[in-house]
DNA sequence: ATAACATATGATAATTATATCATTCTTATG
DNA sequence: CATAAGAATGATATAATTATCATATGTTAT
């Protein structure tokens, strides 16, 4: 591992919670404001504001100023091929947990 | 996304523990039983096999039996290429800052 | 059979992460 | 300047995760 662990630990908790992911898959369609955002999920905007912020601090979306807007564009150079790589895992690998527990029950 | 965010919020989630990432990172190195593992890393042996099971509910380790002991080996198909990826992901975007940061919280 | 070791499981106290509230900062416009 | 709208920040109660404790299960050897 180049780095400590720390930093892979803050780096998957930035993608293990549900609204940053919403709001990562939301702008996969395009960038978007704070304002579209809260109007596309229903979420409110401080919390809005605070998960960008961390996913932000991480390099998984990018910040632009335009007037009193600010434009978050999701990094696509990382995060499309991170969640199709994670898709195959999942294929690959979400059927054992099926055989396990059969295994457990002889 | 293919899956639900569910899915993949408890995916990251797996990964976003210090102990699960210490228990990987020496896993890569081999596979080894719940008791050498809390050897080289110091760790309860309750601690271990609960987060082993996360590990292995997520299939990003594998279990195998020898005797009264169970050896545990890390899915290196998607561990490995998914640690470089994020290394390369840090390098570009993140990385200096962030180590420094985690270092004074210590 | 039972002792001794290896591992797993369940409950819960303690830690950590999160959403929300209150407030502040920023920018545009009358 | 004053006001309003968009966005960020800080504090904190709540929710979620985790390590630990107590105990159970499984395995080998005596």
């Amino acid at each position: 591992m180049k780095h400590s662990i720390k930093t892979y630990q803050f780096f998957f908790g930035a993608l293990a919670n549900p609204n940053r992911l919403q709001i990562i898959n939301i702008l996969r369609q395009g960038k978007k404001n704070v304002s579209e955002i809260c109007q596309v999920t229903g979420f409110e905007q401080t919390m809005v504001s605070h998960n960008l912020k961390v996913l932000e601090y991480h390099g998984m979306v990018f910040r632009e100023k335009n007037g009193k807007f600010r434009y978050y564009a999701v990094n696509k150079k990382t995060i499309k091929p991170l969640l199709e790589f994670i898709d195959t895992h999942m294929e690959e690998y979400c059927c054992r947990i099926l055989e396990e527990k059969h295994e457990r029950k002889k």
